[in-house]
DNA sequence: CTAGGGTTAG
């Protein structure tokens, strides 16, 4: 029986018919990186020219609807469309059209259409595979191990390439009791050995976290190529030992872009950004291309680095190297240009986006909360309803975030509960915090602390870190006193909670009470993180931790802070010392204080940066009073735009005021 | 129909 296809018109809805690139025979025959309409729009060409399609027209358009559906358009009718001109031209029981229409299908997440048209290719090995790789490729590996399954029963005989992509599915799907089961057939079927077969096992294993099963099975190997090394490294970054995964990479007879990437992405889910950068310097030295998604990874490290002009830099070296800006990269540079305060210019990216999917509203929506622009992201989230994208529960970290943001308290609750009335999705405790965050924020510390009693799981330090934040912010000792003992019965560690309780105290000019923490956390010996600043300055990420002499500007750098203070206090600043958490000398505070890593940034960037450009901070703890006090009059005074990136939020001084209005 | 690398929160 053959398919009928759903749609059987509009393959070629709003695709301009191109001159010299829809040559017939040539549908790559463009020279710059193809963009996704061009294999459609070398077709029409074909047909404007009288060109019959054949059987090796439509795998490779398949291939490319497929891509342009990709796994999140799953309703896309593009493989129904193209099946339909496969049958206009009697190509249907072709077994090349019949195996590209199923991995098309499957690929695009119609299980349904891809297995009919498996029956309507006989259901040949080739379309057993087709299936199996085309639903791994739609990322529904539990879909692609079923399909092998059934293959076997129906009694289909897996091939080279059947094992191939099940033990990809099997990977990437965490299934190591089917991974092994699949291992032992590969075995007793004799293919190997198999260059491609080998190495997707070793890439099972090493996914499935077996590394000493993976190293055995590559040290076996016969023949080894790129890719079978770089499973290994991969596998190593995965689980945290990047260490041991750049000795096998240095170790590599040979390293393309995936290998290089998959390094420089290990760096950065160790949150080791600079080396990962750092390496990216040298794979341009070692004359290997970059693609898209090498340039995700350096653009996530540039995000967390808030490096803004290294950024800016990958942008333009993409568009001279020629690298595609696809969804994935276009995210990327969203969340890199909000994390570095540079709200226009995601703004910029989000608009010259061509398809956008859940993960690009998400960012955006994100961007602007975090950024203080809440209104504008709760607009941005309506606008992702209309165009019937679904949010998620990232999503919706984002809308409530930009609630307490416009210090919308109603609307933020509305928002929490429509999470589950209409969206289906259960609030977990990221987002019973930000609604902690809502009320503390909105003042309503009792109601907060209900919130946490009342939500149905146990609250973790995290979100009682936050209450106690909302505490200090208001000067409410009485519950940030009980909720300090339960983050440190949870976390005897909590340094937060520690400096959060003593500068509570100390706003109540609770002095005893301050001194008597100061000596508990030196009693049990508990270590304060050190205040961290980065800063980036033509290409370089300077760093400075509060008190270090460790910059080779660092003279300069003290004299210039010493000038910068004097001048503060000539237009009415006073050092605040309550929040200082060492037991020293009054004028040792001061110092102590001067000397926060933020200041110190400040004053680098005063002395090394362009008059009235932006600065830009990355810190990793809170801010203290009197730094958010200095920087603003900072703003003020030296007509200055800073924008600090906090542990928790943004703040933007400009003109004396912060864009946080004093709450953080 | 084919093995390895990419995006959002905490």
């Amino acid at each position: 029986m053959l398919l009928r296809p759903r749609r059987a018109r509009g393959l070629l809805d709003g695709i301009p018919r191109r001159g010299p690139a829809a040559v017939p025979g040539l549908p790559a025959a463009c020279d710059r990186a193809p963009a996704d309409g061009d294999a459609l729009a070398a077709y029409a060409g074909m047909l404007a020219r009288g060109v019959r399609p054949d059987a090796y027209t439509f795998p490779p358009l398949l291939k490319a609807v497929a891509r342009r559906g990709g796994p999140a358009a799953a309703s896309s009718s593009a493989p129904a469309a193209v099946h339909a001109h496969v049958v206009k031209f009697g190509l249907g029981r072709g077994a090349h059209a019949a195996s590209a229409l199923v991995a098309a299908y499957a690929a695009g997440g119609d299980g349904a259409a891809a297995r009919a048209a498996l029956l309507d290719g006989r259901g040949t090995p080739a379309a057993w595979n087709a299936l199996i790789s085309g639903h791994c490729r739609g990322k529904r590996f539990g879909d692609s191990r079923r399909a092998f399954v059934d293959m076997v029963r129906a009694g289909a005989a897996p091939t080279p390439v059947t094992y191939v992509s099940v033990l990809s599915a099997c990977g990437k799907g965490r299934d190591l009791l089917l991974g092994v089961q699949v291992h032992k057939r590969v075995v007793e079927s004799g293919v190997l050995p198999d260059l491609k077969v080998e190495s997707a096992l070793v890439g099972m294993y090493a996914e499935c976290a077996d590394m000493d099963s993976a190293w055995r099975l590559f040290e076996d190997m016969e023949v080894k190529n790129v890719v079978s090394w770089t499973s290994l490294v991969s596998g190593l970054a995965r689980l945290g030992l990047v260490d041991r995964a750049r000795e096998l990479f240095d170790g590599m007879p040979e390293r393309d872009a995936v290998s290089w990437t998959a390094m420089i992405d290990g760096y950065v889910q160790a949150a080791r950004f600079r080396e990962a950068l750092g390496m990216f310097r040298e794979m341009q030295y070692s004359n290997v291309r970059a693609d898209e998604f090498t340039m995700v990874s350096v653009i996530t490290a540039c995000a967390q680095l808030g490096a803004l002009e290294i950024g800016e830099w990958a942008r333009v070296y993409m568009s001279r190297q020629g690298i595609r800006m696809d969804v994935f990269v276009g995210n990327a540079l969203i969340d890199m240009y909000s994390k570095c305060g540079s709200v226009e210019r995601a703004l910029d990216v989000f608009n010259g986006m061509h398809s956008r999917d859940k993960f690009t509203w998400t960012a955006i929506i994100l961007g602007l909360a975090v950024n203080g622009y809440g209104e504008e992201a709760i607009d941005m989230f309506h606008r992702m309803i209309r165009v019937s994208e679904a949010p998620d529960e990232v999503t919706f970290i984002g809308v409530l975030t930009a609630c307490t943001h416009a210090g919308l308290v109603d609307k933020g609750q509305e928002f929490f509960h429509s999470m589950t009335e209409s969206y289906k999705i259960a609030p977990n405790v990221v987002h019973y915090g930000c609604i902690v965050d809502l009320l503390g924020r909105a003042g309503k510390i009792t109601e907060s602390l209900e919130t946490i009693d009342q939500m149905p799981m146990t609250p973790n330090s995290t979100i009682l870190g936050t209450l106690l934040a909302a505490c200090r912010v208001h000067g409410n000792s009485e519950i940030g006193e009980l909720v300090a003992e339960r983050i440190l019965a949870l976390d005897p560690e909590n340094s937060t909670a520690y400096i959060l309780l003593s500068n509570i105290y100390a706003k109540a000019n609770r002095w005893e009470d301050v001194r008597q923490l100061r000596q508990a956390i030196m009693e049990k010996g508990i270590k304060k993180e050190p205040g961290c600043s980065l800063i980036e300055m033509n290409g370089m990420i300077h760093e400075f931790v509060a008190g270090d002499r460790y910059h080779p500007m660092s003279n300069e750098i003290y004299s210039k802070l010493e000038n910068i203070i004097a001048d503060l206090k000539n237009i009415g600043y006073f050092p605040d010392v309550t929040e200082v958490f060492v037991e020293v000398t009054e004028e040792e505070k001061q110092k102590v204080i001067y000397w926060h890593s933020e200041k110190l940034a400040i004053a680098f960037a005063l002395l090394s940066s362009e008059p009235n450009t932006v600065i830009r901070i990355v810190k990793n703890l809170r801010m203290c009073l009197d730094c958010h006090n200095a920087i603003k009059l900072i703003s003020r005074l030296y007509g200055r735009e800073v924008i600090v990136r906090d542990r928790t939020r943004f703040h933007h001084f400009r003109d004396g005021l912060c864009s946080c209005k004093d709450y953080w």
